[in-house]
DNA sequence: TATTGTTATACTCTATAACTATA
DNA sequence: TATAGTTATAGAGTATAACAATA
């Protein structure tokens, strides 16, 4: 992917000693060997490349799966309470409940004890999406799992995981 | 971090058993608790925003840091080697070393041997300002050290580096 | 006065496609 | 034809501020 451009030998390409001379030397990280959230952002990126793909086929992304799941395992949760669990902005999470809602997956219903409040939680339509989510969501975290090695991935879990 | 806005007691938060009734009770991760991809976003959105912040006296953010680190130890990078190292888009690096060409930053030189490529340098003022976001990064770093304390750190490095 | 949900703004990031100038 | 750099666009994510309804 990165220097095979050597493809056609025109004869004039016979001085080349290096094609475009550089891309066979191993290039310097540097600095960014000794900082931990350049490797977190590459893996990450990673992630949800993976993840948005995988889970194309039914439009769904890890911002969206994320707001499914805490809903569904915490029925009634607010909207703030929500934003506060995935470390979103309220304002953003508005508009992701709206789309969510306008697809007939969620549903908001007003409080009974606190007018301010809406109260979340998932429609039939909703569950039934999210079961699909979750098989899909398996499927991406077994290729996760065989990228890292089975062994890095139970590593980091662990280290990462209730912090 | 989140939401600091209130920073002033007024007083009349005394009969405050649980503020909205729900806080107190742990709200439950479900399947998100499985997904390695939920926890590296999570501490990569802290580490953006701490180094961020970090950076902010010469506004330096993530992005910039690491292509003055790669360019600076990398001398004649081209654009596209600069964007492959780094798992970024040509399209997006054309913005980002013009923000940082306008700054004085870093030079492009057209390629003697091949006049489609712009050889990437520093310019004094870049490796001057290199500096200082290194000695600030390094500020941060130790922040992230201390958050996720020193030992688990040392793991996540070391399983992610070389990746 | 404070909080919940909301709207609005601005900027960054990601993903594409297409263009130009060179090769 | 292919490649390097560029421009343009659309959508998502992030950070703020401010507002109406309700407490």
């Amino acid at each position: 992917m990165t220097g095979n451009s050597h493809s056609r030998s025109k004869a004039l390409a016979l001085r080349r000693r290096a094609p475009t001379r550089r891309s066979a030397r191993p290039i310097a990280l540097d600095a960014l060997d000794n900082h931990l959230g350049y490797f977190i952002r590459r893996l990450q990126v990673w992630i949800f490349q993976d993840f948005i793909r995988t889970l194309a086929p039914i439009d769904v992304s890890p911002a969206q799966f994320s707001v499914l799941v805490i809903v569904s395992a915490n029925r009634g949760l607010s909207q703030t309470e929500l934003a506060g669990t995935l470390g979103i902005e309220r304002a953003r999470l508005v508009r992701l409940l709206h789309r969510l809602q306008s697809r007939g997956l969620i549903a908001r219903l007003r409080s009974s004890m606190d007018a301010r409040r809406h109260e979340l939680q998932l429609t039939p339509e909703g569950y039934a999406l999210l079961g699909q989510a979750r098989m899909l969501a398996m499927r991406h975290e077994k290729r996760l799992i065989e990228k890292l090695r089975p062994e890095r991935h139970r590593v980091l879990l662990q280290a990462l995981r209730g912090l």
